[in-house]
RNA sequence: GGCCCCAUAGUCUAUCGGUUAGGACGCCACUCUUUCAAGGUGGAGAGACGGGUUCGAUUCCCGUUGGGGCUACCA
């Protein structure tokens, strides 16, 4: 056995993500190309996108566009021009055909039928079955015979004896016996390629340094080894990553619920929290870091902080995660992203919003740090667009629980705001302190009602700002309409 | 079934033979406080099991158990 000793690294690696086109991209597949992506930048190489469209009844176009969306919205790019498997064609079979000749393939008759009867009696027999190469024991003059007749069939890689392994940049070794892995097929009976074959195929035409994908490929790293070395090539340096799996324990599917990154869009989530959180699904910088900048992680990216177990995505975490992100992005970035939802909803128009610049960042700046996502964030943006803001049944029912109290007390309140000189924060706290004073109750006996009051939510930020960013006008006809409310309904 | 991989709290993880096993999410208190969030403080919560190796194992080796992946003329 040929000692399989991993390539040195080299100066500039070539890596690259590899999808089939066949749906949206996947949060395992985004993190894939992440790894992929943080370990080109971070050294200097070359980040490479084929997409893997050989299957072409599954693959679609469209499927094609949502894999460059999502990557694109997580900020992933790619560094040459993508390459279609497909197109590929002509290089695989011309591969095949390096490996007939070379002896390493032979071609095998065998229809489907027949080896499904097979495979089925060596289940019965609670046998495993592997290909018993009787077509390999083939006359050639037969062979010859039966290519010339025009007899349907495929070709298979035979391999040879011995253990195929490899020093996994996770895994460390990994060691498979040859006699585990049957001839595989490399050709279709209608000519095209097998997977395998046409992977290899490509990383080499890609000049791929290092493959890294996740870590159902383990089986098939061998027979690709198998594949190269037949072909006459260096080896690749190899990183299985681990899984995402679902709450359940099990591989990430549809019926986790949200599984395509577009989904997570939709929800509201920054592509810079997703990324930090899928980052942290298998990878770890070391210490405690947790919150980071793309480009943090850039620079502290190493396969050496690969997990080996599959991780659970925490959905939760995520969200948390996202609202560490919202805290921490300026206004000024969020800006086109908010807008957008407010437009989307009627809230505002762009022009408007435009109008009022720095009102509207400020606001943005207000509301983000109590907001998880997005979607919170213009949930409560709602009562500084419109007058007809909705009246949340809970908070009413709690902060005006006594009407005719509650009346009494917003009716003060307005008063004295409305007798202040100057609409300022320090000056209303002031006022509305002493007010509280005055009627001898706590000042959250006022501040709450005069909450639901100006927006209708038990939640807001400080009653103050809000005052102050809703302006004297519309907060003191909010006022009036409470009171009025409190009276006639009392 | 066969082959391969994996194993620190409910979850994500640190530890690269010697630690009161650290951090984060979530949870529970307390604190700040006009609400909520954020922040701060504290708390409950982990090395699957059994053998070795070693003066000493979460860490190294073997086995068991458990989990996962692959097992197509899919990718």
């Amino acid at each position: 056995m040929a000692d399989i000793s991993p390539a040195p690294a080299p100066a500039a690696p070539r890596v690259r993500f590899a999808p089939s086109p066949t749906g949206f991209l996947h949060v395992g597949g985004a993190r894939t190309a992440l790894f992929n992506w943080l370990y080109a930048r971070h050294h200097g190489g070359a980040m490479l996108l084929r997409i893997e469209d050989t299957d072409r009844a599954r693959s679609t176009a469209e499927s094609t566009r949502a894999i460059f969306e999502g990557l694109t919205w997580l900020g992933i790019d790619w560094d040459e021009d993508v390459v279609y498997q497909a197109q590929g064609l002509a290089r695989h079979q011309a591969d095949v055909r390096t490996l007939l000749e070379r002896g390493a393939a032979y071609r095998c008759f065998c229809t489907q039928e027949e080896l499904a009867v097979r495979r089925a009696e060596a289940e019965q027999r609670r046998e495993s079955f592997r290909y018993d190469r009787r077509c390999d024991r083939l006359p050639d003059d037969e062979v010859q015979r039966r290519v010339e007749a025009g007899v349907p069939h495929v070709i298979r890689f035979r391999v040879p004896g011995g253990v195929t392994a490899w020093d996994d940049l996770v895994h460390g070794r990994i060691e498979f016996p040859n006699q585990d892995i049957e001839d595989f097929v490399v050709l279709r009976s209608d000519g095209t390629p097998i997977y395998n074959m046409a992977v290899v195929s490509d990383d080499i035409a890609m000049r791929i340094t290092l493959v890294m994908r996740g870590d159902d490929h383990v089986s098939n790293t061998p027979k690709q080894i198998l594949l190269y070395r037949a072909l006459g090539h260096e080896l690749p340096q190899f990183a299985h990553v681990p899984m995402i799996h679902g709450t359940d324990g099990r591989k990430l599917s549809k019926r986790h619920g949200a599984t395509a990154v577009g989904d997570y869009r939709e929800q509201g989530i920054l592509p810079a929290a997703m990324v930090n959180f899928l980052a942290l699904l298998g990878w770890s910088p070391g210490g405690d870091r947790e919150v980071m900048a793309l480009g943090e992680m850039i620079e502290l990216f190493s396969t050496d902080g690969l997990q080996k177990k599959p991780a659970i995505f925490d959905p939760t975490k995520l969200e948390w995660m996202n609202g560490q992100h919202l805290s921490r992005t300026p206004a000024a970035e969020l800006e086109a992203l908010v807008t957008s939802e407010l437009v989307q909803q009627g809230l505002a128009t762009a022009e408007e919003l435009a109008a009022q610049h720095d009102w509207y960042l400020a606001l943005i700046d207000l509301l983000k740090v109590r907001a998880r996502t997005t979607h919170d964030l213009v949930r409560h943006a709602v009562p500084y667009f419109r007058a007809d803001f909705p009246y949340d049944p809970d908070a009413v029912a709690k902060a005006w629980k006594d009407a005719d109290r509650t009346a009494h007390l917003l009716a003060g309140a307005r008063d004295r705001l409305s007798a202040l000189p100057e609409w300022r924060a320090d000056a209303m706290e002031a006022s509305l302190r002493a007010l509280a004073d005055q009627e001898g109750v706590a000042a959250g006996k006022i501040f709450q009602p005069l909450r639901v009051a100006l927006t209708g939510m038990g939640v807001s930020p400080g009653i103050f700002e809000v005052l102050e960013t809703l302006g004297r006008d519309r907060a003191l006809v909010r006022i009036e309409r409470a009171v009025r409310t409190l009276r006639e309904g009392g």
